[in-house]
Order: structure tokens, then sequence, then C-alpha cells
DNA sequence: TATGAGCGA
């Protein structure tokens, strides 16, 4: 015999619906014997036409894991004792059924890659230079200071040849609107000049370590000033205490300097500590 | 203790 009990219609509808709606409310009505129950309600559609809806749930019959099974036969209480078994539809929302995908089912996987807009993402690179289209920054790019990748577009550098004027500086970065420093304008960005300017000399920088703390810029001048001359002095400091933290770059003009200033002082004791140096890596993932 | 600071898309 079935057992009939009015309900409200959702909470949400209710405000969406404002006061005075005149929509008939929800009915749920269990049948015991087919352990079904039937959600009747009315709502209005997409044209603002009223619809009824009628949602049939088989209670009890699904197949879950015991443990849940053992929680749906659990006594409402409270003002929900006299509820119909399942889900009350004034005050709880049924989604849809959400499949969990997981990780060891590799076949699914496989399958969905090619849907998942992430995946997608995965194999497009995020940062593209914009001098060589690298998968790097444009400041990391090794065609930095020529301003031009190899064999830019030949036809349209001819192509805009015959327009004449300003014939000085690269002809591609100039084309482009880029900023060409002095020293390359007027073919002055070959390659073999180009590198030998480069990067802050990083070719004749040497590191010292094991530096006594109370070291400075000026000690440092004067300790490798004898090699060679120096082009830069780099004392790594805190940057919030300025404290020293005992290492520093030195910066030679003449790499055969730097040479000499490693053999010369590496070892070297200075204060209280031994110095130790050697050639300088590039800082950064370079 | 230790390979610099800063700029991004």
């Amino acid at each position: 015999m079935p057992e009939d009990s009015e309900v409200k219609p959702s909470w949400a509808e209710q405000v969406e619906w404002g006061e005075d709606e005149t929509l008939p409310p929800a009915r749920e009505d269990y049948d015991e014997k087919t352990k079904t129950k039937t959600v009747t309600e009315y709502t209005y559609n997409s044209e603002s036409k009223k619809v009824k809806v009628v949602r049939t749930y088989k209670i009890e019959t699904r197949k879950v894991a015991p443990s849940i099974a053992k929680r749906k036969a659990w006594k409402k209480f409270g003002s929900a004792s006299n509820d119909a078994p399942g889900p009350n539809p004034s005050n709880t929302i049924m989604s849809e059924e959400t499949f969990m995908q997981f990780v060891h089912s590799k076949e699914n996987l496989q399958t969905d890659a090619e849907e998942d807009p992430l995946a997608k993402l995965k194999g497009h690179k995020i940062v593209s230079c914009r001098i060589c289209k690298g998968d790097h920054w444009t400041t990391k790019c090794p065609y930095k200071d020529t301003l031009a990748p190899p064999q830019e577009n030949a036809d349209s550098d001819k192509a805009k040849e015959g327009e004449g004027g300003a014939s000085a500086g690269s002809p591609a970065a100039q084309r482009l609107g880029k900023y060409v420093p002095p020293n390359m304008r007027d073919g002055g960005n070959r390659r073999g000049e180009t590198m030998m300017g480069n990067r802050r000399d990083e070719a004749a920088t040497i590191r010292v370590t094991n530096l006594p703390e109370d070291t400075i810029e000026a000690d440092l001048q004067e300790l490798f000033r004898p090699f060679g001359s120096i082009s830069r002095i780099y004392l790594a400091k805190d940057k919030a205490t300025g404290q020293s933290k005992g290492f520093a770059f030195i910066n030679f003009h003449r790499r055969e300097d730097a040479a000499r200033a490693i053999a010369g002082v590496s070892g070297f004791g200075y204060g209280h500590l031994i110095l130790n140096v050697e050639w300088a890596k590039p800082s950064g993932t370079q």
C-alpha cells in the first residue's frame, strides 16, 4: 500500500519562483512492495510552460558497498523521522552519478587523453622565444644578441630591399622594429663579434669562495688587481642584512689574467681563512 | 652555506 507524503518544492525552487507562485507542490510516493519511490514535481520549462516531472527511484535495489547499504538502513531521526526512505527532495538534491577515474585504469586514461584539455596543454610549450620560437625565454635565447635567428625568411628581406631607405643595421632586425644597439648596426652583428662582447664576459669570470665575512669589494680589488685589469667585482651579500655570504665573482677583461689569478690566489691564506678560487659557471638555469 | 639579480609570455 503506497504511503504518500507531501513535500515542499525544493528551497532553491521556492526562491526562484517567488512567493506567489501557484505551482502544485511536489509529492513523493513510496511503494513498499516494489521499493519504488515516485517523485512528482511541477516546474517551468525553458518556454515558461508549466510541466510535470515524474521521477521514480528504486530504493535499496541498487548494488552498493555493504557499508553504504547499511547506512541506508539507518532510521531517520529528528524532523526527518517521518520521511520516506531515500533522499527528501525538499532538502536534498540528487546529482547525476559521478564516475571517478582511477590512475590504475590505464586503458581508459589512454582513450580519454585526447579529449582532456590538460593533456592537450601538456604538449604545448608555455614559453616560446620571441626571437627563434624556441622553448626558452627570449632573454635566454642564444640569438638574443644577434637579434636574428639564422636564415630569417629571406624572401621578405628581398621584398623590403626594393623600398630602399635606411641602409643601417641588421636588415632583418630593423625591419622587425626591434631595437638595434649602436654596436650592432651597419653590419656589426657578425657572429664572431657578438660572441666576444657577450654575456658579461663569462669567459673571464672567477669565483672566490671561503672569503672572511668582513671582506669588502675594495679588498678583493686590491687582492686581484696584480693579475690584470678587472671589469667587475661582485661580492655576494644577503639582500636584507647586507651580510657577506663569503663568496664573490671577479671579472677580468682577459681570460689569461683570470687564469693566473686562479693559480695565484687559490689556496692563499687570507685573513683567518684559505681562499678557494675557480672558474665561475654562469648562474641560473642556463 | 654558497654560482650573482632581474625581467617575463
